[in-house]
Parts: C-alpha cells; structure tokens; sequence
RNA sequence: GAUUCCGUAGCUCAGCUGGUAGAGCAUAACACUUUUAAUGUUGGGGUCCUGGGUUCGAAUCCCAGCGGGAUCACCA
C-alpha cells in the first residue's frame, strides 16, 4: 500500500481494484454517447415529457442517498445538477445483484465520474430525476473532494472557501462551487463580443513577439530571460503597442491583440505578475473617435453579460452606455480640490501639494507632482465610466502632442469604480519628435529610474518610414472583466493567479528502504513511527528502534514476521 | 516591503487560566423501495504548519521560519 494516504483514499484505491477484479475498467477508454445535460432536462423536461425517455448523461457523482434495494444519487455535469434514481432491480436484473449491491453501493464514492442511461420522471416530491436502466463507469476518482452542501433556501454548508485551496486547486473549487465558472463563462464572453466588434468594423487580430529584445511601450520592471542558441537577453513583453504600430506602418489600416502581458512587480487584489490586455490601432483616427469606439464597445460587452447596459457594482449601477464624462486632467483637479494648477510650475505644484497633504518627494518633476495630486484626490471619485483627457507630456513619451493646448499630450484614460480600466493616444508619429521624448526617458533611466522606457532603434526606423496618422487603445482585460462580474480581486477572474511555490513534500519510496535491506512490508511502519526518509532512520537509536518495531507490530496487530536483531542493526550499518 | 490576523481529521470549524485531542459533514459496517443536508445503530480516521525555547508537562505561552488572508506602501 501507498505511503501517506488517508484512510478514504485507501478505501478509493481499494474499491478501483474491486472494480478491475470483476472485470470493470474504472478508466475506460470509449467515447460515452451523452444525448442531453443537466439544464436541458430541467428546463425542459415538463413542456415535453415525451422527448425525455431514452437519455444518456455523464458527469460526476455529487451526492447519494441509498435505502435499501433503491437510491438516490445526483450528479454533476458542466451545465448543473440532476437528480438519479437507482432500483436494484433495474440495474441488476437477473439473479446476480453486483452491479447494484456491490458496484453501486460499495465500489462508487462521491466524485466518480458515471454515465447513466433512463428515462426522466418526476418523483413524488415533485424533483425531476432520472430513473436509470443502466449504468457505466466513466472514471474513478481516488481523492474525497470537499463535500458542500447547498439547501434549496440558497444557505450552504460546510463551504469550500480558503483562497489558498480555491486558487492552487481550482479544479476542486470549480467543481464544488459550480458557481464560480459563471465568472470564467463571462470573462470568455467579455473577449468574444469585444472580438466581434472589431472584425465587424474590418479591423484584424494579429499575434505579435512576447520574447522581445527590447521591452517598449510601457513602464514598468520586466522579466528577463536568455535564448541560448543566440547567446542573448530576452525580455518578456511588457506591452505590445511598439509591434504594433510597426504594423499600421506596414499598410493594416487596424490591428488588435489580446495577449498575456508581463510585469516583474508586486503582487495584489488588482495586480497579477502576468495579465490579458487588448490593445487596439486604427489609422487615420484621433483620441476623439477613440472615446466613441469605447463607448460603443464597452455598451456591447456590458449588454452581451447583463443584457442592458447597466451593472451592478456592490450599491453603484454603474452607465456603460455612452456618451460618457469627460473632463480634462487639469479641470478635473480644480473639480475635485478647487485649486487650479494648469498654469503653475514645479515649485507652485509643491506648494500646493505640501498645502493639500499629497506627499512628494524631490525626483518628482512637473508631471508626476500633478499625477500625485490626482490620484490622491480625484481618482476615487470617479465612479460612473469617465473619460480623464490631456495629460501633461513628461508622462506619456508615445502621445502626440496636443492640437492646441502646449504642454500636453492628445491622451484619455477610462475610469470606472475609481480605477483606470483603458488608457488611449493620438498616437505620436513624428519620427524626430519620437526620437527625442525616448532620449529623455533614457535620461530618466540615468537618473535611476527602471522604469523609463529603452530606446527601441527599429521602431524609430519604422516610423521614419512613415506612419499614418493612428489613435491607439490598451485595455487590461482582467480589470473589465472584474468589473462586469462584480469581483473585487484579481484573483476570482484569473483560473490559475500566480502563487508562491507550494512546500515541496519530500518524496518517499519504499524502494528507498528495502535499498537498505528493510522488508517492504515493515516501511509503512516505520513511517508511522516518524522515519519518513532512509537518513531519519539512520539517525534513529538501532536498540530503540527494534524495541519500537515490535510494540507497534502488538500495537497494530500485525500479522507480519518480526525481523531479528541482527537484521535491524543492519540497516544501520 | 510594513502592520495585523490565521494555520487542529478528507472538508468546515471548536478546543478556557498549560494537564490523555473534539463536533458536524465526509468515510467504514448493518438496516431500509420515491429520498431532499434521508434516517437509525456501531466503528475507524490526527506530524495540532515546521524548527527551537520555557515547563514535570505545550495544540495552548515565547522566539524564528514557511504558507495564506486583510489593510497600507510600491507598481499605470
């Protein structure tokens, strides 16, 4: 037998090689001819009674009742729950009752996969079930999952909710709190409508490098790595905007990507190491038309999930249907503080936020000193979907300048619930203008900042060639998606969010210790005694450990021959 | 990174001022032909996260570590 199994999983691994013995392939390999799932039949079921009499279903087993010669069970497929009812007699209809005494009863545990054939009927309590005529093994499942309970009323029992388990095990969490796939359903559904709206305007999806030389078009910490037939660095993607661009240039008139983004900083409620974004080019456009495409765009995903265009955010209804608020940085500033702060310089700007309790610290130029009094006093404010415009240009190296206001840039960020959720450009494609705001940030990067963007030679090429005039799009998928779901971390929209590395268990072998000449029989025994690896025992007291070996032997009842001394004194050797 | 809370059976959790480790569900055995958290009776199941320390004695107190949550900071 196994090391470190729980009793139930011993019973499990038992019960699978009953099933081999009497000649049942707990994994068989045939495809089951499933004709109907869980919701069909219980939505459907009472308006037409008749179509519902030779159903095949498979999903997992759930829960069991059994009384005697009869049962109940409910099983579990993708789409929900359905009630079995199981006669002895129908399932076993000769003299010979395995199938049902045995099979059924004994050898099946909550979590296996079955299929069912039978038809539906509904029970004297009024639950639609299915009387079943036969029964097939699917799939054998040799870990207890969690048993949660739910009661008609919506109370739940014994909830599988610690997030470690949920997030490193979200095949348990899934399959025990059904109701979580419903995020994961709209998240899909988030990227498939945002997906059609694209194409329906022409526009094309593109795949662009995730291993870059050059991390560009963000700032922010990368991931590095190294390609070894080339002997060089390479960095995984921190954005996608310069690849891109390089494609308007190419002659697509729209390109967007959905892809993974990496970004070698903290981790949180709204940050995960690796994040989806979208990011979208259409040529001959400005951030004006931008903020009309969003407000359409985001009307269709919201619709597509709530069917109107309004969700529900905690106590918030939150308008996705646009025109939405737009407000420039600086008037935004003066809404919320009163102070007006589009004419001062570096030395007003720390005044004021010495004045209005905004911390600063001395490396802060013009643009950050204006980006902090923002954040501290104006972002939370924003709750339904508003469009902050024209932001001051040391901030943003790949804006276009602003058509008549000096200083800033043609850019708009999205926020909704307080948090930016799109940010968007005319984007700049003056080749020498570009050349010298990248210079600066390499000036930045001098300064100490890791943040400052590198300079990138072939996208300077690029343009030069010539890009057409391009408004520009990023939106962070995962924060959408929190949004249209009603989550407030990162966590519950991700399958799989980035954890620390789980302890590793150190890995046993009996072969380890029959090595050193221990029966195999007496290895479990020793582990029970606390000497989990060859190295433990062999620190152990040889004397204490042959004493030990025969109380445990009294102590369990074991029916195995006990070693001699000498034996014992040789593993030690 | 800081603060704080948590880690006990397969799951959810209790365990007081330190004194032989508990409950419900799950699981095993028996009974039971329409149950609904089925029921009744009887069992088994524990590295109390890890390592130190204090103590006659530690799940409990102290220290360190590991893992997780929350809040804050950082980070578009």
């Amino acid at each position: 037998m196994s090391i470190g199994l729980s009793e139930q999983e011993i019973f499990r691994r038992e019960a699978m090689q009953q099933l081999r013995n009497l000649g049942i392939d707990p994994y068989p390999p045939e495809t089951f001819p499933v004709n109907a799932n869980a919701k069909d039949i219980a939505e459907n079921f009472e308006a037409n009674t008749e179509a519902y009499q030779d159903v095949v279903i498979a999903g997992r087993i759930m829960s069991r009742r059994i009384m005697g010669s009869a049962s109940f069970a409910e099983i579990q497929d993708a789409t929900g729950r359905l009630q079995i009812y199981i006669k002895r007699d129908d399932i076993s209809p000769g003299e010979d009752k395995t199938m049902y005494n045995t099979v059924f009863k004994k050898l099946l545990d909550l979590g296996d996969f079955i299929g069912v054939r039978g038809y539906v009927f509904t029970t004297q309590t009024g639950e639609i079930s299915l009387h079943v005529r036969e029964l097939t093994i699917l799939s054998k499942s040799l870990k207890p999952l969690p048993v949660v309970r739910r009661e008609e009323d919506g109370t739940i029992h014994d909830a599988f909710t610690d997030p470690e388990m949920r997030y490193r095990q979200r095949y348990v969490d899934l399959t025990v709190n059904p109701e979580f796939k419903q995020i994961f359903i709209n998240r899909s559904k988030v990227i498939r409508t945002m997906q059609s709206y694209f194409d329906s305007n022409g526009w094309m999806e593109v795949e662009t490098p995730i291993l870059q030389s050059v991390h560009g078009g963000a700032a922010a910490r990368p991931f590095t790595t190294h390609h070894n037939t080339l002997d060089m660095p390479l960095f995984l993607r921190i954005a996608n905007e310069l690849y891109l661009k390089r494609l308007i240039v190419a002659g697509f008139d729209g390109v967007y990507e959905f892809g993974k983004m990496f970004r070698n900083e903290g981790m949180d409620r709204t940050h995960n190491p690796e994040f989806t974004s979208v990011e979208i080019y259409v040529a001959y456009k400005d951030y004006i038309w931008m903020m009309a495409m969003v407000e359409q765009c985001l009307e269709k995903v919201a619709r597509a999930i709530h069917g109107l265009p309004i969700v529900k955010f905690g106590e918030h209804e939150l308008n996705f249907a646009g025109p939405y608020e737009k407000l420039s940085m600086y008037d935004s500033i003066l809404k919320y503080t009163a102070i007006d702060v589009s004419a001062m310089d570096e030395v007003a700007l720390r005044e004021v936020c010495k004045q209005i309790n905004v911390p600063v610290d001395a490396t802060m130029g013009k643009g950050k000193l204006i980006d902090e009094i923002f954040s501290e006093k104006v972002e939370h404010h924003l709750i339904q979907p508003t469009y902050i415009t024209d932001y001051p240009i040391e901030m943003t190296p790949l804006a276009k300048k602003h058509r008549s206001k000096p200083g800033l840039v043609e850019r708009f960020e999205l926020f909704v619930m307080g948090k930016e959720i799109a940010n968007a450009y005319s984007e700049l494609n003056d080749p020498i203008d570009q050349r010298e705001r990248l210079e600066e940030q390499l000036l930045l990067a001098g300064r100490g900042d890791e943040e400052a963007m590198a300079m990138d030679d072939d996208f300077l090429r690029a343009l030069e060639y010539g890009m057409p005039p391009t408004s520009g799009l990023g939106i962070g998928i995962d924060r959408l998606v929190m949004l249209m779901t009603g989550q407030t971390t990162i966590q519950e929209v991700l399958f799989f969010p980035q954890m620390r590395a789980e302890k590793k268990v150190k890995v046993v072998t009996v072969d380890d210790f029959v090595n050193i000449g221990v029966p195999a029989v007496w290895v479990p025994v020793l582990n029970k005694m606390g000497f989990n690896t060859v190295e433990e025992l062999k620190a152990g007291n040889p004397n204490k450990v042959f004493n030990d070996l025969g109380g445990m032997r009294k102590k369990l009842k074991l029916d195995i021959s006990m070693p001699t001394k000498d034996e014992v004194m040789a593993w030690f050797v």
